[in-house]
DNA sequence: CTATAACATGAAAACCTTTTCTGAAAAACA
DNA sequence: TGTTTTTCAGAAAAGGTTTTCATGTTATAG
């Protein structure tokens, strides 16, 4: 009754040949006479034998496995480029771990941790800051990694994503250009590098072009979420303030909202510029005009880049650049 | 410089004990005295040892890996379904393969095989029809599999999710009560059970309450795309229908934006009730009255029924019930 | 104080592959 | 035909654990 599991041994004892030789035509190996060849497979079909995955990576010390670290699957910015890494990644047949981080670099390590534990052959890190715990595992850890969608402030790891200075001060350029003297910059309350650095240095430079003087209050940290809209909105009001860079898409949607509902006309008496480009933008009425990043490809990319190194076809110290994809701004039904 | 791994022997040497003590500290076994204990404790902190899981799933028979086949993380029914299952998976210290589907059953085979040849110890399925084939491979497999947020038509396999059918009657009713007498019914273009049996059984059972008499044409088929949203729309209208229960948020969304485009006034001239209650429904203006899934929660109380399977706690017979999660109502904008 | 039970530990097999090394047979060459 | 190279295949070790069984040690009971 109980499925008594077929192994290799099972296979070659009934192809009269040794376990080595079976493996060599499951692994595709050419040092086999096509003779012997045909009676394995024949064999394997028979006695419906399939390879123990977990045997073979102890053995090779290989797993066809990468572990995937990502800070909520929920969030559609994420959740695309995660799609676009497991195609690829099938595509090269390897299996994907994926654990959720909440973006807490506790949970991060700990992750990490469990990911290595399995002898993943690389990983995909989407996330915010890599703090400096984290980064000492990373190192320590000996696989390769990639981070997608996310940049490392220390230029220590290959990333793939968009140009965030350079879109934001194009975004903030745009409303420029409709007359909007009081824009704001609304970014996440937690500290990413992304929205502190990158995107604040983006609004600052298209700001002084403009000449304009910055005004600290215009720049808002609040949760990514759409429970925030209202609140936001409210502040940006009482401001005076007539546009706005959001860097997430679900929040904008909601700021747009709460606008709505106050009976404001967009975008008339409000812009507004969203930062992800995920599904959601188009669905909504307005449509979002957005700053177009092209997630499921930077996922793509990152994963391509992730077979190289775990290949060893290229060599992290070579090509640890930074591999910016290219953004677009798509204007829809939120800018004048 | 090539990092050296550390391995239960080295520990083992290095304590002074048997590699089978060090295996007990490791896994918490008792019989191990408190001070070797300590002192392998101690060793390991020092080497700083972590165990191989290939290795000790290849041991035991127990990866402590479950697989999820998912038809598409970018779908948020999906994608906050598999959060819960994430999060309890990781209370209870399993680790998971993620794979996309996209619904196919052929993707769905091959996902299925990779996953068993991982040696999961178990699988949360996500998607749509278990077709035979995908059916026969389930069986085979032996290792337990429940499904979230999905019907399995032949109630083969534990499943867990909210009652589809009694959920869509009270949306209709709902739509009665406001005395319209065209309602449509707007769900995927591929055969799910849940639409096509379910909701549809619900939808049939809310109109015959209500005496209205059934129009075919009022049941539309389509792609779960917000690009359909316009083209339903109008169909819609070209048959003076003034009310649709939609089985995506995405897509109601998308509809409720096409009517929007058209001047149309919500609820007053058209009303939408969607099904999934993704935070799109209220990050959305006007926000989407919806029946209420507990989204997180299914996922959750499918990997803890999982867990138990695995564990043999629970007799895949005796529990093999259906498990159904309450759901509500919730009364938005998009109603009157 | 002896007989017995409970505890603590180690040796070695088992888990299922891949891979290295070696050798035999076949093919190519001279 | 003899020699060298190439092709094909097997034996056995290695990969890092868990687990079973046996044994020595300590505690408990009589």
């Amino acid at each position: 009754m109980e499925k008594e599991t077929v192994t290799i041994y099972d296979v070659a004892r009934e192809a009269g040949v040794s376990m080595a030789t079976v493996s060599r035509v499951v692994n595709g190996n050419q040092n086999v006479k096509e003779s012997t060849r045909k009676k394995v497979e024949e064999v394997i079909q028979r006695l419906n034998y399939r390879p123990n995955a977990v045997a073979r990576g102890l053995a090779s010390r290989k797993t066809t496995t990468i572990g995937v670290i990502i800070p909520d699957v929920t969030n559609l910015y994420f959740s695309s480029i995660a799609r676009g890494v497991d195609d690829v990644a099938s595509m090269y047949k390897y299996n994907i771990f994926m654990a959720n981080s909440d973006g807490e670099e506790k949970k991060e390590i700990r992750v990490l941790q469990t990911l290595l534990a399995q002898q993943v052959d690389g990983v995909i890190y989407m996330g915010n800051t890599i703090g400096d715990y984290l980064r000492k595992e990373i190192r320590l850890s000996r696989v390769p990694i990639v981070l997608a969608g996310t940049v490392d402030s220390k230029s220590e790891f290959p990333a793939v994503h968009i140009n965030y200075e350079d879109a934001t001060r194009d975004a903030v350029r745009k409303l420029v250009e409709t007359h909007n003297e009081k824009i704001a910059l609304i970014i996440a309350d937690k500290k990413y590098p992304i929205d502190e650095t990158l995107r604040m240095n983006g609004y600052l430079k298209g700001l002084q072009e403009a000449g304009i003087e910055v005004n600290e209050d215009y720049i808002i940290r609040t949760l990514y979420s759409y429970e925030q809209g209202e609140v936001v909105y409210k502040r940006l009001k009482e401001m005076g303030v007539t546009a706005a860079v959001v860097s997430n898409d679900l929040l904008a949607v909601s700021i747009v909202g709460a606008a709505l509902d106050h009976n404001e006309k967009i975008p008339e008496d409000f812009e507004v510029i969203t930062s992800d480009n995920s599904m959601l933008t188009e669905a909504v009425r307005p449509q979002l005009t957005t700053i177009k990043q092209p997630l499921y490809d930077i996922g793509a990319v990152a994963m391509r880049m992730l077979t190289k190194l775990m290949a060893g076809e290229m060599d992290e110290d070579t090509l640890m650049r930074q591999f910016e994809l290219p953004y677009v701004i798509d204007e829809r039904r939120t800018t004048k």
